[in-house]
DNA sequence: CAGAGTTTGCGAACATCGTTCTCGAACTAG
DNA sequence: CTAGTTCGAGAACGATGTTCGCAAACTCTG
């Protein structure tokens, strides 16, 4: 029935009428595609003719559309230059598998020190490179929040992360939920800075000030009026990782 | 040609045929569906076969469907239980509307602390109530990310949280911009919650329990094994708003 | 070389979807 | 009553994701 994720299934069998295509060109394609025309133009039809064939031959190479976009989303994570996080006086090492992990350090992970393997340094670098790599991949903004990243280039560059936290004493599972929450704000962070002055973002900011000169929303009105703009990129990401990460509020 | 946001445009007219159906009821309808069988249910003719006639029909209330699903996101919204924030030594009442609102105030805004209002207090209450109606609604983790929602009980949301930390000192783009991050949080937490053992989920740590058996991930191993959880939701909230609103890092 | 077994290519088709067209019906204003 | 306007909704258009079925291409076995 379901023979499981793509990542473990095989692309090329031994016998059988060899493909004329493979993942890599597909998956291509389609983020060509996207890149250009945004993630609707990502249609079945339209990366098959693409290729010069039609929409039913994609589907010796990917079960359904979903997964092509995994695929696209996994392809364009190979793009991190991942740079081997600073070593750090305990907690270097991977830890041996079996072992519980961290067991004692308790006064570690202070705020964004230089001490301790500079763990906040290394988050907002990782943190920068996604920015930029939504920049490239605009339709990244729109594909990810709904869809949980798994592939080998993901999987790579979140066992980087977690390499960086590596000598950080919270556990396991707070790290991963504090790595999917700041994943989820640079989304959110870039979907903004890309749809400035798009067609619905004038029209909104015109009732935006409509509302507010019919009174009934006072605070709203001055938070708009308020001169003073929002906080820079690596200011958020450091408040969110520091908030997150640092010692109980 | 684009008559604007629907917020500002009249559900009723004067003259001419009287409508036999509301926004209201086709929204309730919709709501319904969403409720029961997820996002994907509200199809224009699904709603529109749930009150009896054909998808056509529809189009005379909403100009499209994403405009039906704003009308839905805001109907909801309907049910937050506001109760007006504890008032505050300074900056209490909404500010005149010309002015430059908060020039002084410079050591307000300390960590949780009883005083300057309880903004974290007031915050953490309106998030509980989120993620309740990310509960009840699941269809909302969704259809929000995707969409700047404007509706008049949204709007009267945000005033509410707004007034919660009227006295606190940082800029409007910033309490705006920690506000919609918040929310975003909340919907991933919410969705993390609702897809406990959905169809997909278990292949998917079936998958990651196989990646770490091969090695090469040590660290992604070292935190899924480990056993203790993640912070649970009050911490999060926390930690996000005393990170992006607290004291400078 | 011949057949069996297996995989790929892909035209055709299906079920749905959002949306538009069109025109008769229902109502108000003058 | 007439003119003007809005509503209802069947029919249809174009596009989508996906499935079916069969011919073609290949490996393996003998």
């Amino acid at each position: 029935m379901t023979d499981g994720p793509i990542w473990k299934r095989p692309e090329t069998f031994a016998i059988g009428r060899p493909a004329e295509r493979s993942r890599a060109q597909i998956t291509a394609a389609a983020i060509t595609l996207a890149d250009a025309e945004g993630l609707d133009a990502v249609t079945m039809r339209r990366v098959a003719s693409a290729m010069g064939t039609g929409p039913a031959s994609l589907y010796r190479y990917v079960k359904t559309r979903d997964e092509l976009l995994d695929l696209m989303i996994d392809a364009v994570a190979a793009e991190y230059r991942l740079t081997p996080p600073t070593p750090n006086p305990r907690a270097d090492g991977p830890p041996e598998e079996g072992s519980r992990a961290g067991e004692s350090p308790e006064a570690e992970a202070a705020l964004g020190g230089s001490a301790e393997g500079d763990w906040l340094g290394g988050v907002v670098e990782v943190a920068r490179q996604t920015r930029d790599l939504m920049g490239r991949h605009p339709w990244l903004t729109v594909a990810m929040p709904l869809r949980p990243t798994v592939g080998p280039h993901s999987l790579a560059l979140l066992e980087h992360v977690l390499a960086t936290l590596a000598g950080h004493p919270a556990s396991g599972a707070t790290k991963l939920q504090a790595y999917a929450i700041l994943n989820g704000v640079i989304g959110l962070i870039a979907r903004a800075e890309h749809t400035g002055l798009g067609d619905r973002q004038a029209e909104l900011t015109g009732y935006l000030r409509q509302v507010t000169r019919e009174g009934g929303h006072p605070h709203l009105a001055a938070a708009l009026a308020d001169g003073r703009g929002p906080d820079g990129f690596d200011d958020v990401v450091t408040r969110i990782m520091t908030g997150l990460l640092g010692p109980a509020a």
